[in-house]
DNA sequence: CCGCCGTATTGATGAGTGTCAATGAAGAGG
DNA sequence: CCTCTTCATTGACACTCATCAATACGGCGG
């Protein structure tokens, strides 16, 4: 059983074509899945908005426990699933953890369920 | 604790501006969570990406079961969950049940995902 | 009316996951 | 060196979910 890696959303898209355009492979739909799923879950596209939206388009862990009403350690785990599926960037500055989104994930996975 | 009912897809983008354009609600959050959860997993996925390139651009369970090596009774689950969520509209005729992708349910998705 | 074929539903099971409390790690300031 | 703050990791628990075998449903042909 080999097992295949989390391959980060851009990668993901930079090799497909869009669901519609021709039969998807099984390699390829569970590539797709495994990125969706980072992002289908409600506190984690919270996150994802609230750092888009904040001061400099980062944000750092303490700003987003209280927003989201969930623990420390719960923001950081939601946090780490979208940094490992390439959504996120993190940088460390001192005592602080700061969250950025990669330029052109969201729309990367997004070109790939458009059909036209 | 009050239930929210399963949106389809397609109204859940008529009412939601897209993720990072404004902070998201936590209600839009869950309504776009389970939108993306019914399409995050790789037989769902394929589901779609075969129906959308069949002829006609519709088909039935039997031409599904075949190429996705899954038993009848889930890829059956799979295509309610798909048709739940507002993605594909199901078609009886006969003793065959039909499924075509629902215009403009993936493109709506999309939109919401995309930060430009 | 009976049996066949395509599909949906039910029940069970094993795997996955969201959550928190407790703990660990690492830098900042006294 | 000690303590406080910020964040990550671990372990545990409840819940969800993907899957299949068995069964039920419903149309069609004989």
């Amino acid at each position: 059983m080999t097992t295949r890696e989390l391959l980060p959303v851009i990668d993901v898209a930079a090799c497909c074509s869009p669901l519609t355009r021709e039969t998807i492979s099984a390699d390829h739909a569970d590539d797709l899945a495994r990125s969706l799923k980072a992002l289908a879950d409600p506190a984690r596209l919270r996150l994802i908005s609230i750092v888009a939206a904040s001061e400099g388009a980062e944000a750092c862990v303490c700003d987003l426990t209280a927003p989201l009403g969930l623990s420390q350690p719960t923001v950081s785990h939601h946090l780490k699933v979208l940094v490992d599926a390439g959504y996120l960037e993190r940088e460390k500055r001192g005592t602080w953890a700061y969250f950025r989104l990669v330029p052109g994930s969201l729309d990367s996975v997004a070109h790939l369920l458009v059909t036209v």
